[in-house]
RNA sequence: GGCGAGGUAGCUCAGUUGGUAGAGCACACGACUGAAAAUCGUGGUGUCGCCGGUUCGAUUCCGGCCCUCGCCA
């Protein structure tokens, strides 16, 4: 059985989508269950911030992987392989169809691939970095990588705060950095398993309309008090990171709809990327119509 | 009506001692290996309010007009 894969920007309703396909796979006598390939949904109590599939959506399809991280503690993409690798294997080994669905490129390619990450940091260590890096400015630290590593820091723009430190954490734990380039398995074709590639799509007017409507949504839902009750009991470095988090502890609504566009066009481009994708456009369509687009032509 | 400040990119503004202008944001495209809803790279999109004067040349100087905001009537 194949692993059926969506994957779309945010706001095209990838949920809505997947329950109308899990509705068309039952009546094939199939038993789906979806499986949330999303960075931020996994953090217990930011469903509304984050737009996780709500409880009457998941009495319609099962999700797993959604809300079972503390929001205190950080989360990673290699602790989201091991997770995913084994829902996604324990689904089809009890012959259920794995709908793997969402909108975090990396963790989507890290649920269908093995990636071979490199070690996550040792305690203290990105800790000691990140102060220096305060201190002292991404291009100076990216400096002394050249210095000590010049193929390393030659994969890496000066300014990449995120990658300089992430390369002097794994220089100083010995390791070498990530593959690059050819070497990478970041965009193979090999997946864990075969598995058919959905990509959703809009119009991109359309779909900023949508973000637009759907973060008021959010709010009026109540996100701006998961976000303060999150930031009261101490949430981490990357639950906060939740679009919208500090937008909203400063009532800054706007600002979360503008990050939220310029999100959904990063996803976008990963999603042109992606290699023997089926492109979903939903324009006007309703999620039952793009369902038995993609049970008919796709899955066949 | 008087006085003052201002009209430059989609927005907020900088600037040009006179040689047709540039930042941030927005927007477009891209990168992406244990922070990824993160973090970055590339791209300037323009009747410099309008009309006239001076000048080889005016967005810049001068005059008039229009508009906006504030204060005073």
């Amino acid at each position: 059985m194949h692993v059926l894969a969506l994957f779309g920007p945010t706001g095209v309703g990838k949920t809505a989508v997947a329950i109308a396909v899990a509705e068309l796979l039952r009546e094939r006598g199939e038993d789906p269950v979806a499986i949330s390939a999303d960075a931020l949904q996994v953090y217990r109590g930011l469903e509304v911030l984050t737009g996780a599939a709500s409880p009457a959506e998941q009495d319609r399809l099962e999700h797993r992987l959604l809300s079972f991280v503390d929001p205190r503690e950080t989360f990673s993409a290699g602790q989201f392989a091991a997770r995913a690798h084994a829902e996604i294997d324990g689904a089809l080994a009890a012959g259920r169809r794995p709908i793997v669905v969402g909108g975090t490129g990396l963790y989507l390619q890290a649920a269908l691939t093995d990636l071979e990450l490199r070690p996550p940091p040792q305690p203290g260590v990105r800790e000691r970095i990140a102060a220096d890096l305060d201190a002292r400015g991404p291009e100076a630290l990216h400096a002394e990588l050249a210095a000590r590593a010049p193929a390393s820091a030659a994969a890496i723009e000066p300014r990449d705060r995120t990658r300089v430190a992430r390369a002097l954490e794994l220089l100083e734990m010995g390791e070498q950095p990530a593959p690059a380039g050819e070497e990478s398995r970041l965009w193979t074709a090999r997946l864990r398993h075969p598995t058919l590639l959905c990509g959703l799509t809009m119009d991109r007017a359309a779909l900023y309309e949508r973000i637009d409507a759907r973060v008021d949504e959010l709010v009026a839902a109540g996100a701006g008090d998961e976000v303060r009750r999150a930031d009261a009991a101490g949430a981490g470095r990357t639950a906060r990171a939740a679009l919208g988090f500090e937008d909203l502890l400063r009532g800054d609504v706007e600002g979360m709809k503008r990050r939220t566009r310029n999100y959904s066009k990063r996803q976008l481009s990963w999603l042109r990327r992606l290699q023997g994708v089926h492109a979903i456009e939903l324009a006007d369509r309703d999620p039952e119509q793009a369902a038995a687009e993609i049970v008919g032509k796709v899955l066949g």
